[in-house]
RNA sequence: GGUGACGUGGCCGAGUGGCUAGGCUCAGCUCUGCAAAAGCUGCUACAGCGGUUCGAAUCCGCUCGUCACCUCCA
């Protein structure tokens, strides 16, 4: 069914491409994870669920994906080369923490959030301070490739030897004349031979926490080199996709593929760089240093000044992918209310088909209508395909919704469709919505509040005297290993 | 300043030359004990101005506007 060829936009070649692995059936994918310094947010959310929906959909048509997502828990200077100090270590100094312990916070608080978002864990989940070995063999090669040096215990990237060779700026299609020329002064730049340069390791300030052995002593590596020494060590030095935000382009992505190409890899890494779009909120990117982010845990209590009610992982995700993954997708209260209705409305008729299909007994060989349902849920894979339009492929269910909500009418069965065809539209749509786009049914309702209101009818039964009915209650309820307590001071249930 | 993206109906958001997605909202109708759900109908848009074309939201030019990256960021 599902035999159209997956068409990606790859950033490296401005161009939507034909997606073919470098080894099939095998398709590595390294995706940038999350820097575990702070709860997840929204934009984590629309890089995973993207991610995640490539992941799925690569899955579904048949690859054997290793899917390796990392989580950085070290570098990342939070200042200034000088300061010395990386986003971990401050907030880690500053509540008197280990750092461990606010990585292993974060890390814990990330993975609940992925997983209510229905996001599956990738298959290897590389952390940055555990590969310090593989970042120094990597700055080794590089530094014997002649395109790093070292200053007073620290290394650095040397940009424009290695633009004389490669081509720095060709992801991000940036001119190094153009970025050498629109640098600006920074403090304590004194030990880089060009602005552009970049650490691969820095010398550890006498305060700082996070700090490993290296060959040039006592430090920490560079912003960008743990990725290139991951990906290597799980993917091989060329692999087929890449992923991140589209803010990771410039520098971080760039100063990857020329790491690689500069180390013994001599590869751009990926055949496939892979960027999702932004959340905007109120048009503006959502960002830390703007204040106007909102952590996944607020919004799905509601505890917002953006959101005047709880909105659940579904319908975020739903939000999500009601949009193409290279737009920008801007936030607002009434926007996910608008995605609330729309999942919920998906949700329901996902369950009036499974109904359908018990009642779909006495039907003709052949409908009508067999053929144009077909082309429907066709073309919702059609959509999938052509780099994985999720906005598109929604639209293509909910025509096949309105068609089913229009033809089969509960109770009233239609002989448009065959039982096959019913069966095929079931089959697809389930996997559709399911395993390829990730959205589940949220029981709405929650099980305590359907026991008081069973309470409830039990109590008025039982004044009424109608003992049929209250026997009834108690078995049903058995049914779910619950039983009902009479006492004198009411009614209430435990498991039995 | 450099580079890039974008401007679609009340809102969100697909769509790269003709067949004018989809969701939400609003109004009306059908169904319904009431309601909900569902269905039907209506509000039918492509920033502005020129150009190319038999034909443009879609290609080209200009104008206006918005945003992103160039610094940590998904």
């Amino acid at each position: 069914m599902n035999s159209f060829p997956l068409k990606i936009y790859n950033t490296l070649t401005r161009k939507k491409e034909l997606f073919e692995p470098l080894a099939a059936p095998f398709v590595g994918m390294y995706v940038c994870g999350p820097t575990v310094y702070g709860e997840a947010h929204l934009g984590h959310a629309r890089a995973y669920v993207s991610f995640d929906v490539l992941y799925r959909y690569l899955k579904n048509v048949g690859y054997k994906v290793r899917y390796v997502r990392n989580i950085t828990d070290v570098g990342h200077l939070v200042n200034d080369a000088d300061e010395g100090e990386d986003k971990i270590g401050k907030i880690a100094k500053l509540e008197k923490l280990e750092p461990m312990e606010v990585v292993q916070y974060f890390t814990n608080s990330f993975h609940h959030d992925m997983a209510l978002l229905n996001i599956l864990p990738p298959d290897i989940e590389p952390r940055a301070s555990g590969h310090i070995i593989e970042q120094i063999e990597m700055i080794r090669e590089i530094m014997d490739n002649g395109l790093a040096y070292e200053v007073n215990g620290s290394v650095y990237f040397d940009v424009p030897a290695y633009n004389k060779e490669h081509k720095y700026g060709k992801l991000s299609g940036r001119i190094i004349e153009e970025l050498l020329s629109n640098t600006r002064e920074l403090e304590g730049q004194q030990e880089k031979r060009s602005p552009l340069d970049f650490a691969l390791w820095k010398k550890a300030s006498p305060e700082h926490i996070m700090r490993w052995p290296s060959p040039w002593g006592d430090g920490f590596p560079g912003w960008h080199l743990e990725c290139s020494a991951m990906s290597r060590k799980y993917l091989g030095t060329t692999f087929d996709i890449h992923g991140g935000g589209l803010d990771l382009m410039f520098p971080h992505h760039e100063c990857e593929i020329a790491q690689s190409q500069a180390s013994n890899s001599k590869s751009d890494e990926a055949k496939y760089w892979v960027h999702n779009n932004m959340i905007t909120i109120n048009g503006q990117k959502m960002g830390k240093s703007l204040g106007n982010f909102i952590t996944l845990g607020e919004l799905f209590s509601g505890d917002h000044k953006m959101v005047d009610m709880p909105y659940s992982p579904m319908t975020l995700r739903f939000f999500i992918l009601q949009a193409h993954y290279r737009s920008t997708l801007d936030f607002s209260n009434e926007a996910l209310q608008a995605a609330r209705k729309g999942y919920v409305k998906l949700m329901n008729a996902l369950r009036l088909l499974e109904k359908l299909e018990a009642a779909y007994a006495e039907v003709p060989e052949e409908g009508e209508a067999d053929l144009e349902t077909v082309k429907m849920i066709e073309s919702c894979y059609q959509s999938m395909a052509d780099d994985l339009n999720t906005a598109k492929a929604i639209s293509g269910l909910f025509n096949v919704v309105s068609f089913l909500n229009g033809k089969f009418r509960e109770p009233i069965l239609s002989a448009e469709v065959s039982k096959a065809t019913l069966a095929f539209i079931l089959t697809h749509f389930r996997t559709l919505v399911l395993d390829v786009l990730g959205l589940k049914d949220e029981k709405a309702a929650d099980a305590d509040a359907l026991l008081e209101v069973v309470m409830e009818f039990y109590k008025k039964a039982k004044a009424e005297k109608d003992y049929a009915q209250v026997d009834a209650i108690r078995a049903a309820l058995k049914k779910q290993n619950l039983v009902l307590k009479d006492s004198k001071t009411g009614v209430d249930w435990s498991y039995e």
